[in-house]
DNA sequence: AAGTCATTGCACACTGGTGTGCAATGATGG
DNA sequence: CCATCATTGCACACCAGTGTGCAATGACTT
């Protein structure tokens, strides 16, 4: 069914993001399913990345226009806090990077940290974010800083507390950071 | 020799730096020497991690001495700038409790976890950093924007920028982080 | 009832990394 | 010159993960 092929999706997400070394055998028996009808959906684990990656795109992709849609003089704050919850969802594939596959993923993930490097460069234009880093390393810092959080042992605080953190690692003081870190 | 041992201790720092990854036979090449030399100083895989970590404590404890040993007055921001080169290379370490040998790596890494979170607890304590997070995960957010930046492939720019990320995530407001880094 | 289709259970081949055994080589120092 | 000892070069066994082939099961449709 199709179901299966979403649920093997969903899953492998969650154990790629616990431990991006898994294999499809873990995968799949958290899935509740056999190893076989994994390689069934997807022939070869790259191509399971690479459908992981298409809906991280995808989802990126959406979050972007929602934000864009909205009020022209949202703050970059806001959209900063709007944005970091789903590249955190994905953050397997950042990991990834350094990995066997590591060119494939790094080239179809690249437009996603450059859409990010880009949102960071305009908050430094805009005065908001500090200037002691160029933007797309400054961009993939704050990444760090999400997940770093997120996997913490420590489920109590969650993603306004990333966002607080990330938003202070980008310069903003830190009662502007408080204020406006939703949650 | 023990030249050899000590080199490929130093060759195995670097090369797990680059990738966690890598197998003996790289580090062996990589040291020029062969696969079956290697095992012949480290019986396995995880016995160089040990011989790896047992440095990696004894580095930290002379720099803590060190500044211990040095005026009383000297400011926590100085102290985060001394402490942060020596986590970052050793920063295979901390890669790789999330893998095979977790265990064993985080056991024998804690006390150095635990001096990092005494760290910035004090710091917290003094008014000097934020208090947003917890003493022991605000180090370990520290930490990774320390080997973040030094795993980016932009080689200009070293622990100064690294410091003064670190001092922003920490709290500290951008002018006096951007005026304690050393360099 | 018949047919389709996803899933399953095994068996298998292949790969890459680990760790060991052993004889040969070669430098170093007494 | 001789003995020692680190290093080397193979060969080997072993394991874990990947990917494939195929027949059997079982549910859902028409």
């Amino acid at each position: 069914m199709k179901e299966t092929r979403d649920r093997i999706l969903e899953v492998a997400l969650e154990v790629l993001g616990e431990n991006p070394d898994a294999g499809m055998g873990e995968i799949a028996s958290s899935a509740g399913v056999v190893r076989r009808t994994v390689y069934g959906h997807f022939p070869s684990r790259l191509d399971l990345l690479r459908a992981l990656m298409e809906r991280a795109v995808a989802e990126m992709e959406a979050v972007l226009a929602e934000v864009n849609a909205s009020e022209a003089d949202v703050s970059w704050v806001e959209f900063v806090a709007r944005v970091w919850p789903v590249t955190h969802r994905y953050r397997v594939l950042l990991a990834l990077r350094r990995g066997e596959h590591g060119e494939t993923i790094h080239g179809l993930l690249g437009p996603v940290d450059e859409l990010l490097a880009d949102l960071v460069q305009r908050g430094q234009d805009a005065g908001v974010f500090a200037r002691h880093l160029p933007a797309g390393l400054l961009s993939q810092l704050a990444y760090g800083a999400v997940f770093a959080i997120a996997d913490s042992d420590r489920s109590d605080l969650g993603s306004r507390a990333a966002t607080i953190t990330s938003l202070l690692m980008l310069g903003v003081p830190e009662a502007r950071a408080v204020a406006l870190a939703p949650g």
